[in-house]
RNA sequence: GCCGAUGUAGCUCAGGGGUAGAGCGCGUCCUUGGUAAGGACGAGGUCAUGGGUUCAAUUCCCAUCAUUGGCUCCA
């Protein structure tokens, strides 16, 4: 073994010995010409880097194509470059904050100064980008000192990198030069801009340094690119593809629910339809809970401004809420209940409990008011005012783990009812750092984050851990699900609570005879009814399940000669509880069927004179087509089969 | 809350300093039709609200409200 060689171990195990120094692309070359012509960088021991960056270590390479998803960091990265490039060109002196690739494209933070960039720019830069990019520059990537680095950005008075610079170590610092443009960047570039073929800055946006609230706001552009034009086509396809399952789109058309500024904003009115829909729902986990040993309570929309002071969430949210209501002569304040969990504890106090009464499960669909900032309110999935299919069950703390496995199971009965195959359970616990945030003792806090750990392993939940996402008062296991465009949000909640028995004093008598603290656990499958409708919506794309949907099938005569018997279909149908209605327009058969499969009514029964005589239906199947006539019975039985599912 | 955009008929949108238009929907009439759009006629708008500029504002400017893309927040 020489001093002068490195050993790098490839994915598929082989291991190869190069000379020091030899870059990817030499490397790559030395695979096969193919692989070198379609590499854009590689991986060294988990660090990405430009194919020409020379390697002196042994270790682990990989090279990465656009197919892979270290490709695509790379190309958008350096896609992010070039766009700042584009921006100094057309803008001169502007600073630039941070520019990585994201999920699905890039942006870059910027200071314009007291320039003012709005979407009507975007054409322009791409243009300048365009342009750039044809100059086929490279990204050479290279070491300064880091008083270098500094003096070269003190230079060009660019605060924000300055910034960044005092937070790196001290030693070398790696720039990226491409063009005119040189940034300060840890790097993974591909070769050259040439590769960049399809651009489309999407939108600008408002984003603070850091993303900390208290520093200055930065302009954000998010932009996307491709080495090929058709796959920048084929992805704004797919926005737009997208964009027709948004709920606020569906549940307008479908007359499932709106809004009136009159009412006030985040405040969602339930129409017809959607109400049903949701009563649907709520039957359905009233159901599930009943079966799983939970007891229904109701509880007052307002509580008093004690309440929450015993229960904390006056102190930590007082000042940000829906301020409190005043009984007009006593002067005695009350809340919009923002939480159900105090109303719930004193439901518990309201009478002795022994050991063997727990686990108490007290369920409600309960509804709660929240000041969300104007700038969060979104459709359904983000509201001031919404129902939580909320419940607390009080257990003894040997009891906890076995409760929460439960409700797993309760939250995956709602998934696979409704077929949501794909989400993500995330632990939240405790920022590592500063827990001074937290109320509760260290020891509650930490057999409350095994406790979840456990159950969540022990229900081979697939689980990411994301720290500082705790809520205040406890851990907790998050189910998040897309929606159409790929936003996260939170549904099913489970969370560990050892903080409100304690504010709330609550107690039980063990078998000891002795007094004791039970534990709440705090969840809610659904999490609110407004999010789950949107979300679900947006999942089926307003093709809702049979057993849900409110519309399950339309009456549709051919003409107005068969409407007795469309009446008598009707009634006949309505009495098995199969909801349908009669399309009585004077409308030709054609535009009927037209009008049902838009309005997406999963079965058509069409009615002509055959039909009558025969005493059938012709069914039609939204988005299938014909399936041929049949009796009403055997419509039926299509029905229930389906529902059975 | 902050940065950007938007607000015209029930819906989707065009227009533009001289008080408005299309398609769909809706209503009436004709048509009574067989698996994704039959025809005619008609009703519908203080052009989000409040100020300002102007002889004149729906159009330009400012503010407010709402919606929207992000940021921050999210019991």
């Amino acid at each position: 073994m020489s001093e002068n060689q490195i050993h790098l171990t490839f994915p598929d195990g082989t291991v190869r010995t190069y000379d020091k120094g030899t870059n990817a692309l030499q490397i790559a070359q030395s695979i096969s010409a193919g692989l070198a012509r379609v590499a854009l960088g590689a991986v060294l021991n988990g660090r990405q880097i430009e194919l020409k960056r020379p390697i002196n270590e042994d270790g682990e390479i990989k090279l990465v194509r656009w197919e892979d998803e270290e490709g695509k960091t790379m190309f958008w990265h350096s896609s992010a470059h070039l766009l700042a490039e584009a921006l100094q060109e057309i803008y001169g002196d502007v600073k630039f904050g941070i520019g990585p690739p994201i999920d699905n494209g890039f942006y870059y933070d910027v200071d314009f100064g007291e320039q003012k960039i709005s979407e009507d720019d975007l054409p322009m830069i791409e243009q300048k980008m365009h342009e750039l990019a044809k100059q086929k520059n490279e990204f050479n990537w290279y070491l300064v000192a880091k008083d270098k680095a500094i003096d070269y950005f003190k230079k060009k008075n660019d605060h924000l990198k300055l910034d960044l610079l005092e937070n790196l170590k001290d030693g070398d610092i790696s720039f990226v030069e491409q063009g005119n443009f040189v940034d300060l960047c840890r790097g993974g570039h591909i070769p050259d801009t040439g590769y960049i073929k399809a651009i489309k800055l999407l939108n600008v946006a408002g984003a603070y340094w850091r993303g900390d609230e208290k520093n200055q706001m930065l302009t954000r552009i998010y932009g996307v690119s491709f080495p090929k034009k058709a796959m920048l086509d084929e992805y704004l396809a797919r926005l737009e593809e997208a964009k027709k399952r948004d709920h606020r789109k569906l549940g307008k058309e479908l007359g499932l629910f709106t809004f009136s500024q009159k009412v006030g904003q985040g405040l969602p009115l339930w129409l017809p339809k959607g109400a049903e829909l949701r009563e649907r729902l709520e039957a359905f986990m009233r159901n599930a809970q009943k079966e799983a040993g939970y007891s229904p309570v109701v509880t007052p929309h307002i509580g008093h401004k004690d309440l929450y002071v015993t229960s904390g969430h006056y102190e930590k949210y007082g000042a940000d809420s829906f301020q409190p209501i005043k009984t007009p002569h006593e002067g005695e304040e009350f809340l919009l209940k923002p939480m159900n969990c105090p109303h719930h504890c004193e439901i518990y106090k309201s009478s002795p409990r022994s050991y063997r009464d727990l686990p108490l499960r007290l369920a409600e669909f309960g509804t709660v008011y929240r000041y969300e900032q104007s700038g969060e309110l979104h459709g359904l999935t983000r509201v001031r005012g919404f129902t939580q299919d909320d419940a607390h069950i009080f257990c003894r703390p040997d009891q906890v783990k076995d409760e929460f496995k439960k409700v797993i199971d309760l939250v995956f009965k709602v998934f696979n009812a409704l077929g949501f195959e794909e989400y993500v359970a995330q632990i939240s616990l405790r920022d590592q750092e500063d827990r001074s945030k937290y109320i509760g003792s260290e020891a509650n806090w930490d057999r409350a984050e095994s406790d979840i750990i456990e159950a969540a392993a022990e229900k081979n939940l697939n689980t990411v851990i994301a720290y500082n996402e705790a809520a205040f008062y406890g851990p907790k296991l998050d189910f998040m699900v897309n929606d159409a465009i790929g936003r996260s949000w939170q549904l099913g909640t489970i969370q560990v609570d050892y903080n409100l028995p304690e504010r709330f004093e609550l107690e039980y008598v063990g078998s000891d005879n002795d007094k004791h603290r039970p534990v709440m656990i705090h969840r809610a499958p659904f999490g609110s009814l407004e999010r789950f409708v949107a979300v679900l919506t947006e999942h089926c794309a307003g093709e809702f399940p049979l057993w849900l949907t409110p519309e399950q099938g339309i009456i549709l005569p051919i003409s107005d000669k068969f409407m007795h018997y469309a009446e008598k279909v009707l009634h006949e149908l309505n009495k098995c509880d199969i909801r349908v209605s009669i399309d009585e327009r004077a409308e030709k058969i054609g535009k009927k069927i037209r009008d049902a499969e838009l309005k997406k009514v999963p079965y058509m029964l069409i009615i002509g004179e055959k039909e009558v005589e025969n005493e059938q239906v012709s069914v039609r199947k939204h988005k299938h087509g014909d399936l041929g006539s049949m009796s009403i019975e055997a419509f039926k039985e299509v029905i229930a089969e389906e529902i059975k599912v």
